[in-house]
DNA sequence: TTGACACCCATAATAACCCATGATATCCCA
DNA sequence: TGGGATATCATGGGTTATTATGGGTGTCAA
């Protein structure tokens, strides 16, 4: 259960996307037949999960002390604006405005995968955003901690 | 699970190149019944491993902060630009335009086995880069630390 | 009634599956 | 240990399935 890949997709006149087959072959296993989706508040993407996913950052987002400033906003980012959306009967999904105005996505969507999660671009904004991620990784000396793995770095 | 060898391929006109067998058994325990590749940076060559190698770097990510910008930056340098590439039942996989072009791939492939990893390379590039590695070797005197050995010159 | 949306069907392109071949490599047993 | 019998492998190609895409229709609700 890994997203991997970058694929770019169309989006029609009433606003379905296919997600990606392999996204959704990582996804077959869950309960939910589609998507969990939200604006990603560091960029102009939207971030997108399974709902297995959602349940363990609630998890997480759960270990902050109740009643804190940061549990709240946290769980007013991630619960309160995430949107169920559900895949049609041949993998698409409906983007719903405000998430694709957030995204400045308009006849095109990039999906990226991040791993546990993926992230659904204007393709455009979305390459230039890998070229910066890149950059900064180049620039700190980025390295993935490999542990008993040897260093593996890519 | 060691690749180890050098194979050469033909790219038949469907853009299908057997993966040496050798490699196949190396991979035939793994969740997934393919390879994932990537461009590798400092070459122009293919990287190429098994699923369970992204999955280890998966779980080191994500033992960063979500939401975080290291955590986005390593995702995105290792899962944005990786393909899967699954094995059809003879074991070859479809190399898609953008590693063959990257790679400078025609009609053979030749794939180098790097242990825990290994490279898809167009023949005669591989074999220069083979020339400068031992060149470079030897030159400096490379040894390889053996821990155990008390590292006791060779 | 006018959207919004789930559901159904159609299509072209592509990828996956299946079967066939010759060439090696491996096995087996007298 | 020779050498035929038997796998395995890399390769080729035809056929089917899947994918992304488009569009129609019914339904439920403001």
């Amino acid at each position: 259960m890994v997203f991997i890949g970058t694929f770019e997709n169309k989006v029609d006149r009433k606003g379905r996307v296919s997600v990606p087959a392999t996204f959704r072959q990582a996804l077959a296993a869950q309960s939910y037949n589609g998507i969990v989706a939200f604006r990603s508040y560091r960029a102009d993407a939207i971030e997108a999960c399974g709902m297995d996913f959602i349940e363990k950052l609630n998890e997480r987002v759960s270990s902050y002390d109740f009643f804190s400033e940061t549990q709240d906003d946290l769980a007013t980012m991630i619960f309160a604006d995430s949107l169920q959306l559900p895949f049609d009967s041949e993998g698409r999904i409906i983007l719903p405005a405000s998430l694709i105005e957030h995204a400045g996505i308009t006849e095109r969507a990039a999906f990226v995968g991040k791993g546990r999660q993926f992230q659904i671009w204007q393709p455009a904004a979305l390459e230039e955003q890998k070229a910066q991620a890149r950059e900064r990784a180049r620039q700190q000396g980025l390295t993935v901690p490999m542990g008993d793995n040897g260093g593996a770095a890519k």
